[in-house]
DNA sequence: TTGAAAGCGATACCAA
DNA sequence: TTGGTATCGCTTTCAA
């Protein structure tokens, strides 16, 4: 292994320099670096891991707890690791995962043997055991999501609420007087947060605009499309035309063959808006207008406030919503009068 | 912060003894022992990883590489990272997770960093990038896949070929003389190793019994339930009545809905067998014959080689071949004569 | 602009 | 059975 002092030895300098030129933190004269860039990029140095969280102040590494529980949607949960581990690494940062009981006890044991910098919370849950946790260890932890209780906690997420109700007045202002809602399954509105919220955002907006709404769950799990699709019919009976879709891309796909069926033309005879879903609403069959819940977004957002408590000593805990986003794609009615 | 000279100050011993106690790594008295203990809880001292890593050989963690292609399965993708962590974690170590295209270029960084003792490769491709990487470092690496050229390479997989052939065999011992198999989208044939290896083993089992064989893509994507419908039906109207299917769920329930609709009763007027799915098959709406692939088993097995290759500084490269299970659920003819 | 040297907090060798 | 201490490879302060 190659280490500092051949560097410094290979240049003619000290290692001091070595460290200096190499890290920036000090003016290096512009001849001196370039020998010892060449010397570190011939010998093929890489600076030890362990060396420099001993000595230097950071791990550059991020805990990233995510339970990974089987029963929640795969896609959804793969996207937002991802984006995580692509934003930390922007910034220098590897992702040491904690899943499985992990979640919650990994976090005490890598925060205090001081192997991360920082914890990303993912998945989080309305009473989330890591609220608790965050609130106990000093080490900054930033929730992708907010916990029923986030007193004393740094979250990022989307504002849901804001994008029920942005819907809502989207649909309202199409002319459309009674909304249903197609929700999440019925036990997601348990184990996540962001489901409620949405949905609250939704009623108010209905209750302040004086339309009619209905809510029903998308089904019992995530993709039960035979639910969905019962659920659409009786929607229709009632005389509903304009629906927020709130659920993974297989209910989207019931709904739009139901309404296939009942020759409603979208964007004409009825209206649909998908909203929070991560995945691309243009890969469905129809085209749909979205309120796209987009994990880069969150995850860059959480990563930035990561780091800027390691650098600032203390920031405020604070709640940070993204304002929610609308995307056309003509399945809304245009109001013709 | 708790060092380990505080501990050794309020047990009123040296730290290496502190230290020999907590790993055991050398035989301390009983009392002193439990001195050392009591005073490290009543400090709450956890050891500095960074520290560990510097003066000891391990780091305690290892690296995970899959790229977490937006394409591909994420459940069966996210049981497997789930698996390897657990796996992982019973030996005492972490993961670090790299993705995207770190996947690859993430694997040179931590290793000659030392960042990590070993690398876990995920979600391997017949031409993969990253087995000649592996080869050109010298920290152990494990594959859970086999890539098309394992030269040199250490790698663990379910016996795909021997599955496919298992599963031959049982139905031709039930008395069939045609077998359908529905297999992966067409794609994966091309990005992934095992489906093809599977079907080989299916071919060549089918050749040497006598029996006629259909191949066919379960459809252009993952859930492509009207494509594995369309082709279910085809193979009805050949006289087809034993499937093996190695795909997902979906594939599944299509299929047993074609079955139930042309009046088939499973394990009386057709077989199907499910091979190598990772999904709980008990979970489908009818119980099937399966030959599992269990994540666990192919990780636990990764971790325990890696360690082995950590222990004893040598170990020859070699495929580890995990002998598939058999699992009767009733969805097989029994031969009646 | 550069260097010398004091740590960082463990591990493990060499003694006792 | 226990202790002293060199060492791991880097960061960073203090001097020059």
């Amino acid at each position: 292994m190659t280490t500092i002092h051949e560097v410094a030895e290979a240049a003619g300098v000290s290692i001091s320099t070595v460290s200096y030129a190499l890290s920036g933190k000090r003016p290096v004269s512009e001849e001196t670096r370039r020998r010892i860039e060449d010397a570190a990029s011939a010998l093929g140095y890489t600076p030890d891991a362990g060396a420099r969280m001993l000595a230097g102040r950071r791990t550059h590494i991020f805990a990233l707890t995510e339970p990974l529980r089987a029963d929640t949607h795969a896609p959804t949960h793969m996207a937002f690791v991802l984006a995580t581990a692509i934003a930390a690494r922007k910034h220098g940062y590897d992702i040491l995962l904690l899943t499985d009981e992990q979640a919650s006890e990994g976090m005490r044991r890598v925060t205090s043997s001081r192997l991360v910098d920082a914890t990303l919370v993912l998945d989080v849950a309305p009473d989330d055991a890591r609220a608790d946790i965050a609130r106990s260890i000093r080490t900054p932890t930033v929730f992708i999501g907010i916990p029923d209780d986030p007193t004393g906690l740094t979250c990022v997420d989307l504002d849901f609420e804001a994008a029920g109700r942005l819907a809502v007045d989207r649909l309202v202002n199409a002319g459309h007087d009674a909304i249903t809602l197609l929700g999440q399954p019925a036990v997601a509105y348990h184990t996540s947060n962001f489901p409620r919220r949405l949905r609250r955002g939704v009623v108010d907006a209905a209750n302040e605009r004086g339309v009619r709404l209905e809510t029903v769950p998308s089904g019992e799990v995530a993709t039960d499309a035979g639910a969905v699709r019962s659920r659409v019919k009786a929607a229709l009976e009632r005389g509903d035309r304009a629906f927020i879709v709130h659920a993974v891309a297989d209910a989207h796909e019931a709904l739009l063959s139901v309404l296939a069926e009942h020759g409603l033309r979208l964007g004409i005879d009825a209206s649909v808006i998908s909203a929070a879903t991560t995945f691309e609403a243009s890969a469905l069959s129809t085209a749909l207008d979205t309120i796209p819940l987009v994990p880069a977004q969150s995850c860059d957002l959480a990563v930035e406030i990561a780091l800027r408590h390691l650098e600032k000593k203390s920031t405020a805990p604070e709640v940070h919503l993204i304002t929610p986003e609308y995307r056309s794609a003509g399945s809304v009615h245009t109001r013709a009068d």
